[in-house]
DNA sequence: TATGTAAGTGTACAATCTACATTAATAATT
DNA sequence: AATTATTAATGTAGATTGTACACTTACATA
């Protein structure tokens, strides 16, 4: 019969998660420096395995939160990797994440007790298994995600600049882009608020502080909108 | 320990495919009614487990094989989804594909074998699981690919009118597309040859046809062009 | 008070998108 | 042979959006 579920063959399913992070050095992503076999000692995503009793979306929130003590963060699913001997010890097959965090934001201690460290996406250590491919799938995906919708503010500090928020995607689309340009479009979304407060640290002028405006933000959504950088 | 292969829990898992097809009447997918339990004789998508020493890509292809007959066709994975109960005999995660296929093309004693059946999209039974959360995930995904790929030629005859583009693309977007802008869209990506031929169907004075260029469109494709319809 | 540094701001031109109506070719009918 | 009915084919003007580009302002420091 072609459909029975008692002649199926079950496997383990594995979670990846592509942690992007961002501070004044530019993007990177959180790595971990395995302790156990196969490839002890050598740079992997963070990951791990489904429970029996969990949805996927639960699992890369449970590892996400294992390793840098941090909740509710924005994560997504991105593509499920299945080549017979991606995992040298047993057939696993793997279903990555990404999520997008502020590096300030998360508990270090925890990050270094996992031997855990942040790397420039564009300066990371060879990764194990299948884990290169599913970093620059990560990147695309996060590519496209700034060009509908304004993803990215999770990377910054609650109160940004605009220097840093055009860096950002300077880092993300990793091209450079024109500072006036970049302002009014970003202004036409009409989704920040402008603080009275400036940034002092940057410049002698002073450069105002911005926070990201969720409730305008959110009733924009429904005419979702692009925007092209 | 964190990370141990021994302890963790193996699941089935399974491929669903939403497989899409075009003919006059609009745009359509492909279904099939269980002969097995559980569920027994409500619609379904068609689908599979995957086995052992099989890729994901694979056994979608395997399985659009099985049904229609068809081989080469344009499959995209697109979402893994894990609900505890979705399968009420046993813990399955699915991963659910996407393919274009035309109508014509596939052999359709197979397709009755199987009890399957095409149905327009808007007017398609109701689905046993999470299929129809499916169905709707690739609909939009297949809306957002047709602006950066002309995908869709997959969908229709060899040879072709404009007017059949056009429907089909009217289909897709479900919206009404302005003639002229778009023959003059399609045209300015030259990725079409229009032959001497004329389609006496459809009007007395005939309509071109048209086939889709591959090496033309192969060629272009670096430079990725968006289609905004 | 002068100087140096990054912040803040507007415009003109180019490219793209959108809305829209007439003529052309032919088969069928008389 | 002429008329009619049907769909195909085609271009343009105006609006919107994108792009390239340079000077002034505010302030801390010397």
């Amino acid at each position: 019969m072609l459909n029975s579920y008692s002649s199926a063959d079950k496997v383990l399913l594995a979670v990846d998660c592509i942690i992007f992070g961002f501070d004044n050095e530019g993007l990177k992503i959180l790595l971990i420096q395995r302790d156990f076999e196969p490839e002890k000692g050598k740079w992997s995503l963070i990951g791990g395995f489904l429970k029996r009793d969990e949805v996927l979306d639960s699992a890369a929130t449970r590892i996400l939160n294992t390793y840098t003590g941090l909740n509710d963060i924005y994560m997504e699913q991105l593509y499920a990797y299945s080549e017979i001997n991606r995992d040298p010890v047993e057939r696993t097959v793997s279903v990555s994440y990404f999520a997008l965090i502020n590096i300030e934001n998360h508990n270090a201690e925890l990050i270094q007790n996992y031997h855990a460290e942040w790397f420039p996406i564009n300066d990371a250590p060879n990764l194990i298994f299948d884990h290169n491919e599913m970093v620059q799938n990560a990147i695309k995906r996060l590519r496209y995600k700034t060009s509908v919708k304004p993803i990215g503010f999770e990377l910054l500090p609650e109160k940004f600049t605009m220097r840093q928020l055009l860096e950002l995607y300077e880092a993300i689309l990793s091209k450079e882009l024109d500072k006036r340009n970049f302002i009014s479009k970003i202004n036409s979304l009409d989704i920040l608020n402008k603080l009275d407060e400036k940034d002092m640290q940057s410049s002698r002028k002073g450069s105002y502080l911005y926070t990201f405006n969720k409730e305008k933000y959110e009733e924009k959504l429904q005419n979702n909108f692009a925007l092209n950088l």
